[in-house]
DNA sequence: AAGATCCATAGGTACAGCCTATGTCAACGA
DNA sequence: TCGTTGACATAGGCTGTACCTATGGATCTT
């Protein structure tokens, strides 16, 4: 008996003639004859009434099929778990995370990810803006993406990986006059941020909305350079809001810390393709979803 | 892939070394090497490490191991399953069964099995005497039998079947002085059997048991022409006992039935050797345990 | 350091699978 | 009724591959 053998078994019985079947194959219609021929006689017994232009099975040909078809399945699994096991230990994975996610969590699960696979080769991409993070990985050039918006475009899947707080960060020495900061305390405040589109702009435009439609906050400063804003802060020249890693290590530099009136929030979400599956993004993506 | 490749990684993992796994297939060392190189190549990665004079399984190689056994084992079952239905549309059955078990219920079961499996040609010994039943099967002369003793000797096992009723035969007219027939009553007739060591001689040396130890009954006629007991019965001759099938056909006769004071019965058991698993034999066993 | 052991490689032979071409038989249509 | 069509079997030739023996190279042992 051979793989071969079986699975031209299966191809007649799912075509219904062994022309067909051949055809399916592909393979000459004389060539799976003399396969299944060739099986017959070392099973010692035909597995198909030949009834002119008709072929079906013997009570041996049924009993052989189920077991034939499992052990076909079997083939294929092997096959696939020992090329999903290489997969993982070459090859390169893809993301694209937004700045403010980058220390927390990814620096975390990707240093696990890479103890757990060391051939595989990780690339962190950086988003032009908020949207680019969908965008990548719509497109293909990233095979996951870290974002803190649940985009459910056609395509796309989202796991929830978990919820950041979003604090004030205020200059040294200010003084609250309470655990929390109200938005409109906030406002008072010269606000520094990053252009339009980024998600820490987002960020603010969202904890001041609810202060007047539209009504844009007071931008003390306006920056590309997200590595100053801490900096910014501590040097007096205005307040931020800051996703709760960044703000702890603002407020071990000097910076006031305080949560807002009204808490907010944004969630953190690993953004895939619906249809990919590849071995190293799965992996990736049950480290995270595991913690 | 291949199954004989993927038997051969089996064996490697099973022997732990390609000398000995080729050995125990058998096949020479380099073909097994080479079998095992191409099955690497065709995956495009190695399955296992090659240490020197050891070899161990990569993690692909593990992804491999249990899905190509259970191909391997499917394999196999499809070919014992083909060549377990060949085995039931063509080949003989040879059963023994004590003389008055052929009617009920051997032939029953006989016909059905005859009419499930027209192919299988069944051939049905006749005992010397009670014991040679299970000598049959313990020789291998015959597969099952039939009989009424639970014999359990080394390598025999036994399913009961049921149990039949021993009832009382009495000429014509003999009046009865209520339902039932004491023993005493019954050795009063002389009595109609058959020689020492037939069930039928054991069945009435039980009956009268009770009597006295060792004692024979009054003996009217032995024969070993079994098929005259019953018309000597009607003809006057004397009592006899019988199975129940056989004394119901005689009470249609003329005789007069009656079941004995102390009830009487005897098991029906299918005898087989425990080992033995021939295809036919177990379908006939399935169907007499079926009912 | 030499021997033993184990896996890999090389070279050669035989078999087995595939192909094309053709034969045979059953169902269908004129 | 007879030819046509469609489907499986058979024949012959070719290629690839699985097998073998012989040998090489590396590692562990004595």
């Amino acid at each position: 008996m051979d793989l071969r053998q079986a699975s031209y078994v299966v191809a007649v019985v799912d075509e219904g003639s062994f022309t067909a079947a051949a055809a399916s194959i592909p393979v000459s219609q004389p060539s799976l004859s003399q396969a299944i021929a060739a099986l017959e006689r070392e099973l010692g017994t035909p597995l198909f009434h030949r009834l002119g232009r008709r072929v079906t099975l013997t009570s041996a040909g049924e009993a052989f099929l189920e077991p034939a078809r499992r052990m076909l399945r079997n083939a294929a699994l092997a096959r696939a778990a020992v090329v999903d096991v290489a997969a993982l230990e070459s090859g390169r994975l893809d993301l694209v995370s937004l700045p403010t996610l980058v220390v927390e969590p990814l620096v975390d699960l990707v240093g696990r990810f890479r103890r757990a696979h060391p051939g595989v080769t990780v690339r962190i991409a950086e988003p032009e803006d908020a949207d680019a993070v969908a965008e990548l990985v719509r497109s293909g050039a990233c095979e996951l993406g870290l974002g803190d918006e649940p985009v459910a475009g056609p395509g796309l899947a989202v796991d929830e990986l978990g919820r950041q707080a979003i604090l004030a960060v205020l200059p040294p020495g200010t003084e609250l006059d309470g655990p929390t900061l109200s938005a409109s305390r906030l406002s008072g405040f010269p606000l520094i941020t990053t252009p339009r589109g980024t998600s820490t702009r987002r960020l603010l435009s969202t904890a001041l909305a609810h202060r007047g439609a539209g009504s844009d906050p007071a931008l003390g400063v306006v920056t590309d350079h997200r590595e100053a804003i801490v900096p910014l802060v501590l040097a007096g020249a205005g307040a931020a809001l800051l996703p709760e890693p960044l703000a702890r290590a603002a407020a071990e530099r000097g910076a006031v810390v305080a949560p807002l009136a009204r808490p907010l929030t944004r969630p953190v979400v690993l953004v895939r393709r619906a249809g990919d599956r590849s071995p190293a993004a799965e992996a990736f993506r049950r480290l995270a979803l595991a913690g």
